[in-house]
RNA sequence: GGCCCGUUGGUGAAGUGGUUCAACACACAUGCCUUUCACGCAUGCAUUCAUGGGUUCAAAUCCCGUACGGGUCACCA
């Protein structure tokens, strides 16, 4: 029986005809330097911190060098599939601002000329390369059971031998053609392996554009390539789709740089010209003193959604990435205030090659300063952005109040050195409930400090609308008029002049608007007293210091 | 257990043999500024680069061992 008869045998009404997808994907148009990546996740409904990290670099790497990026679906595996899982890992890239060249776009469709971008409908192009392999004589039928693939195994534990399906232990590789014709006619289920021509006595070298160069012994394992469902593992998978979209960079997590040997000897033995590997390595967390993975199951920073509720604005977290993607990033930021994230040349020499370790406080930072730097508006729209969809009662005020919002936001922006209050939209309505009348009901606890005494804050309050306040007023007079009150009742005008005799005063100015601050807002720490009184006008004003009195 | 990778302050890190080499940023602390807060400014925070040994006139930087951490060893990706 010859081989091609055998691979007749095996996958009947399989075409081998791996010329005709040769021919149907050529090679891309495109200059010499452009990196063509890839996001491919499983299908699971959500993208987890580890893969945007991956994606954003993917989308960057390609779109400085004028490549493609896209996303193709890996659903090879059935019992992984989730419900609408495709849509999902749409949304969390669109929730990201991550846009596609070409892929997937819905749970069933995709765009671009090299598809179909999902695993599941690419099985006869798979099948077709595991047919040619046969005929090659480079793969052939396991019918090892699982109950046997144990047994193996535990005989290699219990020798201390390398344990997997190799040299020796590949039974089935020595099965006669006769054998076999036996077997499959007998019904007996069996799976395609490779067959492995490497030797683990050999050495090879393989660069990864983040790690260097790493030497493992060659692969000499006859793995898998068609499962018995008739889909590929993701190893073949991985050549074929790589090798027939023509993926120049595969960027992903460094729990891949293991199986390196197989994918190098994969591409050399199918005659693909291999791509660049980067493995990243996975971002971490810090528990009780200890690293570990950010896990999707205990951490809820590790899910994508957790930026979109916390309102954390989109391009915060992608300078975030881009800190720790490339680790001249920050300082170059620093230095470019005025640019953007497209105006920096991502370096895959400038990967940390050690996890980096998850530092919320640190996208905190970075989101806080963004966010100051916004128009007032544009914190507007953020924040009724935000609003929309985790919280319609504030959604409600943002629009029944818009002009007032804005101008609430816009205290102390657009200078040189604007306020950095709000880190993330979600916090916005904690900072700035006392600005609203819808809000500020209830019991409302007043955070008075050095003056306490009832008696003396509202006559304080009393005199200061009779006779000083005044909304026309600028904020000079305005301080002015304080400072006259202040001495009115026996207060220091200046802060030094009481700190020099404090025995002449009974406070000091300071504490004047402090009491005139906490009975209009309660809060002792707001904004600019004099925008706020403004903001807020003279009949709020009143109404909430007589409402103390 | 085999194979592979990593280890610079509380955190992210710069730095790959030698002119302040432990930069910069976050966090923290103190002080100043200030009617509060925020901002800003100033100062402090690793005599030391996991650890032991070696190479060298000279090492965080090169080599070897040890420890610790991570990854992987499926008809999962």
């Amino acid at each position: 029986m010859t081989n091609k008869e055998l691979a007749d045998l095996l996958l009947p009404g399989v075409s081998s005809d791996i010329e005709f997808y040769e021919k149907k994907y050529p090679k891309r148009n495109l200059s010499e330097k452009a990196i063509v990546t890839r996001f491919a996740p499983s299908p699971t409904g959500f993208v987890h911190m580890g893969s945007l990290f991956a994606s954003f670099i993917e989308k960057k790497a390609a779109n400085d060098t004028d490549g493609v990026f896209y996303l193709r679906i890996e659903d090879t595996d059935q019992k992984r599939e989730v419900e609408n899982g495709v849509t999902g890992i749409i949304n969390d890239l669109k929730n990201f601002d991550i846009t596609i060249d070409e892929g997937m776009i819905s749970e069933t469709e995709g765009k671009g000329e090299y598809g179909p971008y999902i695993q599941s409908e690419r099985k006869e192009i798979y099948q077709t390369y595991v047919k040619h392999l046969i005929e090659e004589g480079l793969a052939y039928p396991c019918f090892c059971s699982h109950e046997e693939i144990e047994e193996t195994r535990q005989i290699q534990e219990k020798r201390k031998q390398r344990i997997g399906y190799y040299g020796r232990f590949a039974v089935c590789r020595r099965l006669t053609p006769e054998d076999i014709k036996a077997k499959v006619e007998a019904g007996e289920p069996y799976i395609i392996r490779f067959k492995s021509p490497g030797s683990f006595d050999n050495k090879i070298k393989v660069h990864d554009l983040v790690k260097g160069d790493i030497e493992f012994p060659e692969n000499d394992m006859d793995l898998v390539i068609l499962k018995s469902d008739g889909l590929p593992t993701y190893h073949f998978a991985h050549a074929i789709d790589d090798h027939l979209m023509h993926t120049t960079h595969v960027i992903r997590g460094d729990e891949w740089v293991s199986s390196l040997p197989i994918h190098v000897q994969l591409f050399k033995t199918l005659g693909f010209e291999a791509p660049k590997y980067a493995h990243l390595s996975p971002i971490m967390k810090e528990e009780d003193g200890k690293k570990r993975k950010l896990s999707k199951r205990k951490d809820p920073e590790a899910a994508v959604s957790y930026y979109h509720e916390k309102g954390i604005p989109v391009e915060a977290v992608k300078l975030y990435l881009m800190t720790i993607a490339n680790t001249n990033f920050e300082q170059w930021y620093d230095c470019n205030k005025d640019k953007t994230l497209d105006d920096f040349k991502f370096d895959f020499k400038k990967i940390s090659s050690s996890g980096a370790l998850f530092d919320v406080d640190k996208l905190y930072n970075i989101s806080k300063n963004y966010i100051s730097y916004l128009k007032a508006t544009e914190v507007y729209d953020g924040a009724y952005t935000w609003a929309s969809n985790y919280d319609l009662e504030f959604k409600k005020i943002l629009e029944d109040h818009k002009e007032f919002a804005i101008n609430l936001f816009n205290i102390e922006r657009e200078q040189k050195k604007p306020r950095k209050d709000y880190s993330c939209y979600s916090e916005i309505k904690s900072l700035i409930w006392y600005m609203f009348d819808e809000l500020y009901t209830g019991d409302i606890n007043y955070e008075f400090q050095s003056i306490t005494d009832k008696e003396e804050i509202s006559s304080i309050l009393k005199l200061y609308i009779e006779k000083y306040y005044d909304i026309n007023d600028d904020k000079e007079t305005w301080f002015n008029k304080m400072k006259d009150l202040a001495s009115d009742l026996g207060y220091a005008r200046e802060v030094k002049e009481y700190k020099e005799n404090p025995d002449n005063f009974k406070g000091h100015v300071g504490d004047i608007s402090m009491v005139l601050r906490v009975a209009l807002t309660s809060k002792s720490m707001t904004p600019d007293l004099y925008e706020i009184m403004k903001l807020l006008g003279i009949d709020k004003i009143k109404e909430r210091y007589s409402k103390f009195i």
